[in-house]
RNA sequence: GGUUCCUUGGAUGAGUGGCUUAGUCAGCGGUCUGCAAAACCGUGUACGGCGGUUCGAAUCCGCCAGGAACCUCCA
């Protein structure tokens, strides 16, 4: 399959043509949330990423599998509750049972995935549902001789693992810098090196998620399960794996050391990273305590927030960042990314509107505006020009429409393959249902204001124009009926 | 402290050696319009600072200043 595409690897730190191992085949793999509470403004960037790019390589004609992992075990929180999991956490404080939290929020997410427009992924395994892969994981690691087991938990050799390959090299460091500044933890006794991650954890006794292991009664280490599950369901060598940059050091780095231990060799070929959402210059974050959840936004429930965005306004000012660059949230830049999504769907809708010419004239560029985008989305899938180029259509179709200039009919129906196409197909930006509880309202008051007509008409006994008011409402459906003080209707269902 | 990276006009945000410009939002002027909105046309100041390489740098190199992410769960 011939494309142009290249993406960015993490691994180089270059751009590269993009080769799948199997093609037509293209196994593509992204760390997903840990559903321990609401999603927010930040987990909404490498969903609508990495939705972007499988979309795009399904267009391009891949048969694209998309692995996109729940977390729903294994996390340690540091903080008063150390080394406690943070479902289990969360759970016993809402007296729930632990899978019970999971999938209320994991119910919540799909929610908010769908409201933007987020395809699902092929596959959604949870780590829960993969112990025995895991363990057969750590079981490997152990065989290799780059783990080593110390008082019911097994731990990753690193420096054994450094002597034989590199560990730092996705991130750029290297083990002494790793080891000068790795923070003192608890259980730092068991390990022979600080820098030694877990790879299985004895459960302490008060720990609800356990399961049992040839080691103890515990629970998978943190990396563990993307390189079980990506091998399972992508198999030992596949090409895309992809999360937010914060995830690179030290879970990517982990999964490198894993998969190299376990297998001889990388498992990842393109390792891509999308970046953070900022506020007021800082990422938006759970600890920072500075994130704002997509429901908020959608409601415009939050403090920070001057109105709501739609879903659809939240994709936008997304996708017109590159997703390698920081985007600053702001409420100036929301509201401009809603007029300008308002824009370009005036735009397409005006094309429904044009009547085709003899030829096109007053205008220029039609013809080499899908050339303009793909070549946009080759080039490490470039939205911000993508969307510059859609802006550029926009204004030819509102110069034909000012009867400035005049399309043929072949390119009229070459803008709307093109917006259909990098719009809604390929940036997948759907157009806004629109709220129904607002808009049954509006709905009613217009049927109040055309009453309030006929109540008019019937004071200056204008009895044809009252009667077919209410003639016309019956015939699409309203009922109405006259009271003493006034009237009353509904629609007929 | 270490690693990686960033600094572009009023706000956002592309661009990485020259050519023709990003684009959007806002502002201003105009066209259109019963009024308004929309649309269209025109429009300004920009590449953190200093030095270097080069015929030529926002773009490459060095230093400085400021900022961020990671080094601890995090998208």
């Amino acid at each position: 399959m011939e494309n142009k595409l290249s993406i960015y690897n993490t691994l180089s730190r270059r751009k590269e043509p993009f080769v799948p191992l199997h093609a037509p085949h293209v196994g593509m793999y992204v760390c997903g949330p840990t559903v321990y509470g609401d999603a927010h403004l930040g987990h909404a960037r490498p969903a609508i990423t990495f939705d972007i790019l499988f979309r795009y390589l399904t267009h391009l004609g891949y048969k694209v599998r998309y692995v996109r992992n729940i977390t729903d075990v294994g996390h340690l929180e540091h903080d008063a509750d150390e080394g406690e999991d943070k479902i289990a956490k969360k759970a016993r404080l809402e007296q729930l049972e632990p899978m019970e939290v999971v999938q209320y929020y994991l119910n919540r997410y799909h929610k908010a995935m769908e409201a933007l427009n987020v395809l699902p992924p092929s596959i959604e395994p949870h780590a829960s549902g993969h112990i025995i892969e895991q363990i057969e994981l750590v079981e490997e690691i152990l065989k290799n001789g780059y783990a080593y087991e110390s008082e019911g938990s097994v731990y990753f050799d690193v420096a054994k693992y450094n002597k034989d390959h590199h560990y730092g090299k996705l991130s750029g460091r290297n083990l002494d810098d790793v080891l000068n500044t790795t923070r003192e933890l608890d259980g730092q006794s068991e390990k022979r090196n600080p820098a030694d991650f877990a790879l299985w954890k004895c459960a302490q006794p008060e720990h609800i998620m356990r399961w049992p292991s040839p080691w103890s009664d515990g629970f998978p280490g943190w990396h563990c399960e993307c390189t079980a599950m990506g091998k399972k369901y992508l198999g030992e060598h596949f090409d895309i794996h992809g999360g937010g940059m914060d995830l690179i050091f030290p879970h990517h780095e982990c999964e490198i050391a894993q998969s190299v231990a376990s297998q001889g060799d990388d498992m990842v070929h393109y390792w891509m990273h999308n970046n953070m959402i900022t506020i007021n210059g800082q990422k938006m974050g759970k600890s920072y305590g500075n994130f704002i959840n997509l429901d908020e936004f959608f409601h415009g429930s939050h403090k920070l927030l001057t109105q709501a965005y739609s879903p659809m306004t939240i994709r936008f000012f997304i996708l017109q960042a590159h997703y390698r660059s920081t985007v600053d949230f702001s409420n100036e830049a929301l509201q401009a990314a809603e007029k300008g999504l308002e824009r370009l769907t005036e735009a397409v809708k005006g094309l429904e509107r044009i009547t085709p010419a003899t030829q096109t004239a007053g205008i220029e560029g039609v013809k080499d505006l899908r050339t303009k985008c793909y070549d946009a989305m080759n080039d490490d899938m470039n939205s911000p020009i993508v969307i510059a180029h859609l802006f550029d259509g926009a204004r030819m179709i509102n110069t034909v429409l000012d009867k400035k200039a005049t399309l043929s009919a072949g390119d009229l129906e070459e803008l709307k393959s093109v917006f259909h196409l990098f719009m809604y197909e390929i940036l997948g930006l759907k157009e806004e249902a629109a709220n129904n509880e607002a808009r049954e309202e509006a709905y009613g008051k217009v049927v109040d204001m055309l009453l309030e007509q006929r109540m008019k008409a019937k004071a200056n006994k204008d009895w044809a124009t009252s009667d077919k008011i209410r003639d016309e409402l019956a015939a699409l459906g309203f009922e109405v009926k006259d009271t003493k003080d006034g009237f009353t209707w509904r629609l007929n269902k």
